[in-house]
DNA sequence: GGAGGTATAATTGTATACAGATGTACATAT
DNA sequence: ATATGTACATCTGTATACAATTATACCTCC
């Protein structure tokens, strides 16, 4: 029996949507309606369908009568989801230092030295690599929440690190707080490796307040709807 | 314009299903086919499938190239559940005493006050009402992340809160837990009432963790798959 | 000119048809 | 008897048709 579904058109729509509204290409109160997704993209409804639906599972548009309406989230929400992290990712990070395997710390090297790459150029040749690290930022942050080995940590976690990906973006381009990031993760990466859990939860709680520090600060420069 | 769609037969399937699965008439293991319940159920294949894509995004089914397996909830995955719920709910009973309403208010007394006619019932009479006391600890805690004001807050304990139900059911028949349960939400709508931050996060952290203590030593003797 | 009603267009909700994929059972060959 | 291949039944994924709902524009009446 094959284990795992293929990749469908529904998947591929759901996560291009959710690219899309959270990096702002649709924006708080934009209209979205079925069948112009569904011309624009090339498909039929029902992939379309399916992906809105999913979307307003995670809050992230409202489904009204006529159409779907664009909510992204807000300079508060942003606030309160750092607060929730601040609480729980240490608790994570713990669990994850415990139970973290061979390979598991391998891949988070793999990804720590990719970043490191990306940061380290930008520096020195002040290209932009602010897509990459963040997506890289998110990656370790996946690993750390799967490698706890808990469900309700991973699906608790995930979903608030996933809405701030905008936000992070903003944040790694203006401003040195790439570099800083960077070493917190490499601080942490060594904890995992040394199996020590109150080291590492102590440090990926700090993580987490720098972070928020650092995007709340900078976002009431950078954005002012809110 | 209307501001709220109607509820439609998606969302009927998808409650139903949710319930069922909860509350382990469909249990761990179970497959489930769109067709099969559409039959059953009397619709088209559209709302069913729906349905199951919302199960599927709640973590509470996984779905293969053949059909829909219901994963339900481990002994370890509740454990990790009342773990964070202890870090967090005691920030939402603090937000929620600096923001509540009176009306706010007024409503969870109503909660209060059946849910204390209730126990009391089952006290003199000896009549299960399990199922009513558990949806009324069900709406407390709607109501008491609700108020919060938080859609961080209210996003991440409400799908927390949903998984226990089943969980929540067997503690209040086995025990006298239903009535420490009350006297502390009675305790924790006081403190609410008060508008004292503090002490509503003392309360409900305490709260949540006696009730975790309660379910896990009570579900090592009720249920013994995993 | 404004208010109200009606026709129309657009959009969602549901059902159904069809294609592709996959497991299963049975037959056949070794 | 076992392994293999093939036909079939089943299920999902997608497209499409149709019904119900709702906003909008326009037209009429005052």
């Amino acid at each position: 029996m094959r284990e795992h579904k293929s990749i469908s058109i529904a998947d591929q729509i759901f996560e291009q949507l959710e690219h899309d509204i959270l990096t702002e290409k649709y924006k708080r109160g934009d209209m979205l309606t079925e069948q112009k997704l569904s011309e624009t993209l090339g498909v039929s409804r029902t992939p379309v369908r399916e992906a809105l639906r999913r979307l307003e599972q995670e809050h992230i548009v409202h489904e009204t009568s006529r159409g779907t309406v664009v909510i992204g989230i807000t300079q508060n929400d942003l606030r309160d989801m750092y607060e929730i992290r601040m609480h729980v990712e240490g608790l994570a990070a713990a669990r994850a230092a415990a139970n973290i395997s061979d390979e598991g710390l391998a891949k988070m090297k793999d990804i720590l030295e990719l970043q490191r790459y990306y940061v380290e150029k930008t520096k020195s040749d002040g290209s932009d690599n602010s897509e990459n690290i963040k997506d890289l930022d998110s990656d370790f942050h996946r690993l750390l929440y799967l490698y706890s080995g808990s469900k309700a940590y991973l699906e608790t976690l995930l979903p608030l690190h996933k809405k701030m990906i905008k936000y992070r973006k903003a944040a790694v381009r203006h401003g040195g707080r790439a570099l800083c990031s960077l070493e917190e993760h490499e601080g942490i990466y060594r904890a995992l490796a040394a199996h020590d859990s109150e080291l590492a939860s102590k440090l990926a709680t700090e993580h987490v307040r720098r972070a928020g520090d650092s995007i709340l600060s900078k976002n009431t420069e950078i954005l002012k709807w809110d």
